[in-house]
DNA sequence: AGCACGCCGACT
DNA sequence: GTCGGCGTGCTC
């Protein structure tokens, strides 16, 4: 007997679960996963439908009581079909099961009480009412949850369906039998909400400039043709690529299509929003991390019935149920965002094309920097490559340094701002033009160690040291744990304690100190932790509030202030350091951004780079705004190494609270591999980057190889080999293809 | 969510 | 005993 797991098609969290039916005979050869299937559930065995999530040939329940599979719906609507077959995808290529990535595909299983509200309403006169109640009460019954009713229906003639099962404990028996009576109708109410509420203007058609103008003829003419295909739109800062994506769209609305844009979430302000809903009015809508599931759900739905036609949102909006979808376009393509660190870990860009060719759609890729990886498919034809070398508007460059911080040091300037940048900061006051300083490190001091033995505070939790935030405590940035510093070393008792690695709020602090008629604000985690907190912080300096912004990488990432003139990466090799593959790439992008950042008006703007180590490529290139020249470096190192994109990798994480069950299980897995695939390149196991997070050890192993359905099938082999073992009780296998970070 | 089971009080 | 009504808990 085979026997199918479902997932049942009912929003209710008690149901967020698979349940097992028995496949009679005549549909076993044609049922598949992903399939919608009608069912018998619950006491009466009413039909329902839903998605069959896995097969096997064992019960994993009682069979006596597991009931058969009625039917395939085959007339289900082909966008769930879409969006099914999708989630297989993703489940076979980034190792998660059906119900994971049905789970992030299709949101159905969610509370959707705001989708449709229910209102009791009362269909009967005061005095019919008042008659029957009495009625009721005549009858001497023990009726208390109708009276409870009647009493509140006496007050209000509409009560919302929550407040009369929740408040007044009334039971959906009790309201049916009212309905049935005719005492009382209920009102279904589709309440979708729009999330955009100031609706004025409308943009001024812009004419594109001849770059412009070819790429898009380009895009329309393979559209019309009915070509589609992946494009890689790579335009420097500031040439425009915003007024393309929407002319793209235009075409592609033309045909009577839909659109989903998706946007780092840090960028998804007003100003963008706008952008879009000024040239498309109320056929836009957004999603972003603030709204409610409900909310999110709510626009699902008007795309789902064509209420709109375009979506503007994160990773997320990827799985918007376009029935007539057109185009993918991902802006800022090489943003980190764009993989979940969910499973199933996908990568929008990936998970877009393939999406884009289950539809028949073509996705737009977008960049000031491309990755590595999606320039490597340009280059070779996968992606068709689209090019805005030249600003749009005449605002120059601005003109870049490096500083090396080195001489600084032999210069006897042990600061964290090198004189040059301090003049430059100096002038720009004066000027009455605005400064941003960019950091990677949040907090005061990024580590507190004993000048006497040399022993460094760390997390009792974690295998990272802890850092010093103004509110004179230590904090852990992976865990949250929290003390108040210390005075002497815990373990010599020498007051010699110093620290090292300066982070965002110590800047603001010396630079306050250094230019006290400056006012400056200060953007990181901490301080935006708010609702709005970005908005509020970017809005206040776009008011010149403040003379300079202190802030983390989230300062440089696609905001444009006019009166910046001067941009200052104070620890630019700071990111160069991190032990992974990828820290080049991801220098080179954060460098280039910041530098992007000055001069967006008409003044002549600066930008200046602190670094240790001047002639890095990643640092060079950077200055240059060279992409090419950072690129051909970079992608030697990749083919040297067999990194992605020369290969793919699988990144295992093992995951335990007991150090020796994650070691020996790593072990155990490395042998694995190793006895099936005797040509997969291996490194480990090994302790992972940060050893321990919240007292979980983390052990690696990484696997390099051209061929991607190798990695696949050695993920198959492990979920085999972990299906019937249970000699790591507390322990766990996480797979990352492709992975972004190897911590 | 929706349905039936079983408890409880009221009535014959 | 029996009947109607209500709350609880389960659904492969």
């Amino acid at each position: 007997m085979k026997y199918c797991d479902v997932v049942v098609d009912i929003s209710h969290e008690k149901l967020d679960k698979s349940f097992q039916y028995k496949i009679p005979e005549e549909l076993s050869d044609v049922l598949i996963e992903g399939m919608q299937v009608v069912i018998p559930f619950g006491r009466g065995s009413r039909e329902i439908t839903g998605f069959v999530v896995g097969l096997s040939d064992k019960p994993k329940f009682d069979p006596s009581k597991t009931k058969e599979v009625i039917g395939i719906v085959n007339n289900s609507t082909s966008i769930d079909s879409e969006l099914i077959k999708l989630a297989g995808w993703m489940k076979r290529n980034y190792g998660s099961t059906m119900n994971q990535a049905l789970k992030t595909v299709i949101p159905i299983k969610e509370k959707s009480k705001a989708v449709v509200k229910k209102t009791v309403v009362l269909n009967l006169s005061e005095d019919e009412l008042n008659a029957e109640y009495t009625s009721l009460m005549a009858r001497n019954r023990h009726s208390v949850s109708k009276e409870r009713l009647f009493l509140a229906l006496m007050e209000n003639d509409e009560i919302p369906w929550e407040v009369v099962t929740k408040k007044l404990n009334v039971g959906s028996s009790v309201i049916r039998d009212f309905e049935k009576n005719g005492f009382v109708t209920i009102r279904h109410e589709n309440t979708y909400r729009n999330p955009i509420n100031h609706l004025q203007g409308k943009e001024k058609k812009l004419t594109l400039n001849h770059e412009q103008e070819a790429i898009c003829n380009k895009f329309c003419k393979d559209y019309s043709a009915g070509d589609f295909g992946t494009y890689l739109v790579y335009g420097v800062t500031g040439s425009g690529k915003t007024l393309c994506y929407l002319e793209m769209i235009e075409h592609v609305l033309s045909k009577g299509k839909s659109a989903i844009v998706l946007i780092p979430e840090i960028a998804l302000t007003y100003q963008t929003v706008m952008r879009f809903y000024k040239r498309f009015g109320d056929k836009v809508s957004i999603l972003n991390s603030r709204m409610s599931k409900a909310e999110r759900f709510d626009q699902f739905e008007r795309a789902r019935n064509g209420d709109i036609k375009i979506i503007v949102g994160p990773r997320s909006a990827l799985f918007t149920p376009f029935p007539d979808l057109g185009l993918i376009v991902i802006d800022e393509e090489h943003e980190s965002s764009y993989k979940s660190d969910n499973v199933p870990k996908y990568h929008a860009v990936n998970t877009a094309i393939e999406r884009a060719n289950i539809a028949g759609a073509s996705v737009i890729l977008g960049s000031a920097t491309p990755s590595v990886d999606s320039y490597m498919k340009a280059l070779s034809g996968e992606y068709r490559l689209l090019r805005l070398p030249n600003r749009a508007s005449t605002d120059s460059m601005a003109s870049c340094e490096i500083v090396d911080m080195r001489n600084e040091l032999r210069s006897g300037n042990t600061k964290i701002i090198s004189r040059r940048l301090h003049e430059l900061i100096e002038d720009r006051i004066n000027r009455h033009e605005q400064v941003m300083l960019f950091l990677n490190r949040r907090g005061m001091l990024g580590c507190l160690s004993c000048r006497e033995c040399g022993t460094t505070l760390k997390c009792p939790h974690c295998d990272v040291s802890l850092s010093l935030h103004r509110d004179g405590k230590m904090h852990c940035h992976y865990c949250g744990y929290t003390i108040v510093k210390p005075k002497v070393c815990g373990k010599c008792g020498s007051k010699a304690m110093g620290g090292f690695n300066i982070g965002t709020e110590k800047v603001e602090e010396l630079v306050a100190e250094e230019f006290p008629g400056a006012k400056v604000l200060r953007m990181d985690m901490d301080t935006t932790k708010g609702k709005s907190g970005h908005e509020e912080i970017l809005e206040k300096f776009a008011n010149r509030e403040a003379d300079i912004l202190v802030g983390t990488q989230m300062i440089v990432k696609g905001h444009d202030f006019s009166n910046v003139t001067l941009v200052g990466a104070l620890a630019a090799d700071m990111s160069l350091n991190i032990p992974d593959y990828r820290s080049g790439e991801r220098t080179f992008q954060l460098l280039t951004q910041a530098v992007g950042r000055a001069g967006r008006g008409h003044l002549q703007g600066n930008a200046i780079i602190q670094t240790y180590e001047p002639e890095n490529y990643s640092i060079v290139a950077s200055k240059e705004q060279d992409y090419e020249s950072f690129y051909n470096q970079e992608i030697v190192y990749r083919k040297l190494m067999n990194y992605p994109p020369a290969a793919h990798m699988l990144l295992l994480s093992i995951q335990s609270e007991v150090e020796e069950q994650a070691d020996g299980m790593a072990k155990e897995l490395a042998d694995l591999i190793n006895a099936h695939f005797e040509k997969a390149r291996i490194l480990g196991p090994q302790d992972a980057a940060i050893a321990k997070i919240n007292d979980v050890y983390r052990k690696t192993i990484y696997i390099k190889d051209k061929d991607y359905d190798l990695l696949v099938s050695i993920k198959d082999i492990i979920d085999e080999f972990l299906l019937d073992n249970n000699k790591y009780p507390k322990s766990y296998v996480y797979f990352d293809f492709d992975p972004i970070s190897m911590v």
